[in-house]
RNA sequence: GCGGCUAUAGUUUAAUGGCAGAACAUCGGGUUGUGGUCCCGAACGCGAGGGUUCGAUUCCCUCUAGCCGCC
């Protein structure tokens, strides 16, 4: 299911091989982000011409729409959206968090109050799988609790029980492995905020129940970066280097890094998706990385920078957006006419950003994994 | 040519005899398991001249320009 084909000597960092039930995946990988069912203006043949790997979306939007009987209908969103590669689902965890002003949590799951119109819904970690299971998804997660930050210690306590608890009612079935390669993969959720004994306690109550994958959740909502990392340490060691490593929401480019050389590797983050709908371009700098380079990514050889395209320095830099990139556009379109297009609010401004991120989000997993290969990282 | 109305930021405009506000545009910053074409910040202005007044963008006169009528 996961075989790692190489360990760092120089840090936890390692590369290997996750199996699906829609393919292969190299790790460390990232993940965009298709919530509702689209990575946002692109299509699945986009995402091929990316070589995505996978792709994430969501229990909780999926639910409301397009609903379970449209979803069925589709025979899953494999199919709806045309993406044939594995697809992870988020549980509606998150939700409890970013759509907190209409929730409630109970004892056996979630209430919603549906923010499209108003109509009430109990999320249980049953249905959570239920709801995944109709969506069709290879990576499937754990209803969770992801309390804020900051937030009281009983708040982080009552998260890291609920989780614990819900991640309890898996049934049999779906824990026992190696049966049918066809199985859809399950992970659970790591709580307790920044506290280390909550954190501790979480990975070993989810960890004795032998999920196939452990995540990280509850990061990257407020706290310091430094704070993360802290978390990282005390938390990554105590989950299987022999299942893969999800640290849910991140991030900026260099947190990519540093958090897989602490062992991590699976993310997923909508700074290029979201950002590239704002004018916020992220672009390699690999002439000139000490000259301009906003960005310089420590142990792994490159430079970034992010930049809006609507700064007026673009307007007639007729450089193409991406010279060395696998994506027709990105090679073909210039930053100036780009530049243009967001001025002029033209949607294919929003197309080729988003391209253009994603294109970088994923060039700099594959730059990882050969670091990680030749044994720079 | 005559009469009337108007003139405030690049644009559309608000208010005021005592610090001239906004929106859009401009310039810059932000965005972390997506309720998001969003959030934050900055620069930029009283058509010209004269008068009344302690003080005029505001009241008066002249000019200039625009709009609307009438010849």
């Amino acid at each position: 299911m996961f075989a790692i084909r190489k360990q760092s000597k120089r840090s936890s960092a390692k590369m290997g091989v996750l199996k699906t039930p829609h393919g292969s995946i190299q790790t460390p990988f990232f993940c965009p982000i298709a919530t509702k069912g689209a990575v946002k203006s692109l299509t699945g043949d986009d995402l091929r011409q990316l070589r995505a790997q996978i792709i994430l979306s969501n229990t909780y939007h999926q639910l409301l729409r397009p609903g379970l009987s449209v979803l069925k209908k589709a025979h899953g969103l494999h199919k709806f959206m045309d993406w044939h590669g594995p697809l992870l689902t988020d549980s509606g965890g998150f939700q409890v968090f970013s759509l907190a002003k209409i929730r409630k949590i109970l004892p056996e799951g979630v209430r919603f109050r549906s923010h499209l119109d108003g109509k009430q819904f109990l999320l249980t970690p049953k249905k959570a799988l239920e709801i995944q299971e109709v969506i069709g998804s290879d990576i499937r997660m754990i209803l969770d609790v992801c309390p804020p930050y900051p937030c009281s210690r009983k708040e982080a306590e009552r998260a890291v029980e609920l989780t614990t608890k819900w991640a309890a009612q898996t049934p049999p079935s779906l824990l026992r492995r190696g049966l049918g390669g066809g199985r859809a993969l399950l992970f659970a959720i790591v709580q307790g905020s920044v506290h280390k004994d909550l954190r501790l306690k979480s990975a070993c109550e989810l960890v004795n129940m032998d999920f196939d994958g452990y995540a990280i959740g509850g990061l990257a909502v407020g706290e310091s970066a430094s704070d993360m990392f802290k978390v990282l340490e005390y938390t990554v060691p105590e989950l299987p280097a022999e299942k893969p490593r999800y640290l849910m929401g991140v991030g900026k480019p260099e947190q990519i890094v540093a958090a897989v050389q602490r062992g991590i590797d699976l993310f997923d983050c909508v700074i290029p998706t979201r950002e590239a709908r704002h004018g916020r371009l992220y672009f390699f700098q690999d002439r000139h990385p000490e000259r301009g380079a906003k960005r310089r990514v420590e142990g792994s050889g490159f430079s970034y920078e992010s930049a809006s395209i609507t700064n007026a320095r673009f307007a007639k830099n007729f450089s193409k957006i991406n010279a060395k990139s696998p994506v027709r556009e990105l090679k073909t379109y210039s930053k100036a006419y780009l530049h243009h297009l967001f001025k002029t609010e033209e949607p294919l401004a929003v197309r080729l950003a988003t391209l253009n991120n994603v294109d970088f989000y994923l060039e700099l997993m594959r730059r990882i994994r050969s670091a990680i290969r030749a044994g720079t990282l």
